[in-house]
DNA sequence: CGCTGACCCTGACGGC
DNA sequence: TGCCGTCAGGGTCAGC
């Protein structure tokens, strides 16, 4: 589920309910998630207040006083407000109980999402190193453009790379180098100035255009089911390996690049 | 430093 | 009906 654009949406939606609010209890059903949720996550969250619900990359940051609880959802993880006194269903490994009526719950059957406790002035190794976000004025076709110099893997790798720019997954990025005009296996060297400042249109476009339609499907998910289809009427070229272009009309291709499959029309993407 | 592949885990789906 | 292989929106890490 989560890419940025979901990542975002799930961050307006809880953050009106979190924000002031205190913490009243935390409870881990399961803390074997990507990286063990650390012991003493629940005595530290407890009775701190929320004072800022923010993003960076695909992490969710809840600010507190004290320190700070980070967030990943990974392939499939979800963090949603549930009413009180609702009872826990599978992979409901997480609960943070707000002060007032609703509760934070994590879910997340494969458990590639993570939480981790940041205390103030601790190193953040997994935050460090990150590249710009997409829709900063940092983030624009010169940056990759510089970047990607010299580089002979594929272009949608590359971009695909936090270092390089977070929050491209492999939808968007599939999606952004199809209105670019882009083969996805092009070494990243070998894309020109011209046409990597298509791209960084093209991914800021594509990324904001999600989020608004994650955010009118998710406008009522407090207490709602959670689930999102936004992007699926708009996709391009994502899962549809064999369909024709929409575009063209030709049929569009498949490959794999770094254990992913990248779908390309032959005719459109150079 | 750049790149590739293995790996973490569950669930859905298609073929037999 | 069940079993098996494959694949899935994430990211890190070891090894070359």
């Amino acid at each position: 589920m989560p890419e940025l654009p979901e990542v975002e949406t799930t961050r307006r939606g809880i953050e009106p309910h979190c924000l002031g609010r205190r913490v009243r209890r935390v409870t881990v059903r399961e803390s074997r998630l990507r990286w063990p949720v650390p012991p003493d996550l629940p005595q530290r969250l407890r009775g701190a207040v929320i004072r800022g619900v923010d993003r960076r990359a695909k992490y969710l940051l809840l600010r507190t006083a004290r320190g700070d609880l980070m967030v990943h959802l990974g392939m499939s993880g979800s963090l949603r407000l549930v009413p009180p006194r609702e009872p826990p269903r599978t992979h409901d490994h997480v609960d943070i109980e707000l002060q007032g009526d609703y509760c934070l719950r994590f879910n997340d059957p494969r458990r590639f999402g993570s939480l981790h406790w940041l205390a103030p002035g601790e190193p953040t190794p997994l935050l460090d190193h990150l590249g710009p976000e997409p829709l900063s004025d940092a983030f624009d076709g010169a940056w990759l453009y510089r970047l990607s110099r010299g580089r002979r893997g594929a272009v949608k790798t590359f971009i695909m790379d936090g270092k390089v720019v977070v929050g491209v997954g492999n939808i968007y990025a599939s999606e952004a180098l199809f209105l670019a005009g882009i083969h996805p296996g092009r070494a990243a060297g070998r894309v020109s100035l011209a046409r990597y400042e298509r791209l960084a249109v093209q991914i800021k476009r594509v990324l904001t255009s999600a989020i608004e339609q994650g955010g009118t499907t998710l406008r009522d998910f407090v207490g709602g089911d959670g689930k999102p289809g936004y992007f699926a009427q708009q996709l391009r070229v994502y899962g549809r390996a064999g369909a024709p272009c929409r575009a063209c009309g030709g049929p569009l291709k498949e490959l794999r690049l770094g254990q992913r499959s990248s779908v390309y029309c032959v005719t459109c993407q150079r």
